[in-house]
DNA sequence: CTTTCTGCAAAAGCTTTGCATTACA
DNA sequence: TGTAATGCAAAGCTTTTGCAGAAAG
């Protein structure tokens, strides 16, 4: 299956679960797998992803499956625009925003230096970094003039 | 007036009215008047404050005016938990947040050398930053053991 | 006078919730 | 068999829009 690669998110989902007497459904290990091949996705986008498969799985299904990711932290939303995005966490720190104010235009980069330096703040305050979010609001060239 | 400390704003918005056929209200002058007075607001906030000097202002025009102040430059939008903060694009003492996951006690800190990497960052790509987000999540020394 | 604004209410998104039914453990 | 989860539809929130009357230039 393709979700061996997956084992890891997979785990720890379950042990979420168990921890908190919930179950282990066959929509919730569908919505982790698609979940899990993308960096970010919205509900709605990953509503029309999966409708192809399940025909049946509803919105609100997945809204509750992605905030329960959310809270066994393998997700983390994100308010962007009008939505909002649910985080890959294993692909994080690796990927911070440009966004454009003018055109709304996402410029996705990574950045070693300021990551290190994002450790030394937290270490000298006695703080251990989990995860981060940084986005940088401006114009781009195109909307500058 | 009240208003004399603010001549810049209010110098920046009679502009951006004038190069665009738009009026100078009564409203708007009172909404540009107290949004200086903060860091940042949400319309819903502002309707209430407000409230009590008007209260026949309409949270729709509340709304229509942070938007064109977004427009003219005086304000930014952020989307921040299920609402829109505006901010005060002049209060440039702009702090981040380191945030324990555990306790959620929150740190402030600055840090100049991490916004000269974003500098460098938002250059490369073309972008000139207006403001930026900088979130830090993780535990503290307490929360830790 | 003409054009833009305002206030109100209604509409429009996105997200959550209530409830009967189904699936898991 | 007893809980928890799902699907659907309805409700809830924040924000935007339409329109008639009011205000600005």
């Amino acid at each position: 299956m393709g979700s061996a690669k997956f084992a890891k998110e997979m785990n720890a989902l379950k042990e979420h679960l168990g921890k908190h007497q919930l179950k282990f459904t066959r929509q919730r290990e569908m919505i982790l797998t698609a979940f899990l091949r993308q960096e970010h996705i919205t509900a709605e986008a990953m509503y029309h992803q999966l409708a192809k498969t399940d025909p049946h799985l509803g919105l609100a299904t997945i809204y509750r499956t992605l905030n329960l990711f959310c809270d066994a932290g393998i997700a983390q939303a994100r308010h962007f625009g009008s939505q909002t995005q649910y985080d890959n966490v294993s692909h994080k720190g690796h990927h911070d925003h440009l966004i454009c104010t003018g055109c709304g235009k996402i410029v996705e980069f990574e950045n070693c230096e300021i990551e290190k330096l994002q450790e030394e703040v937290a270490a000298r305050n006695g703080f251990t970094i989990q995860t981060h979010r940084l986005e940088l609001y401006g114009l781009c060239s195109r909307c500058r003039h």
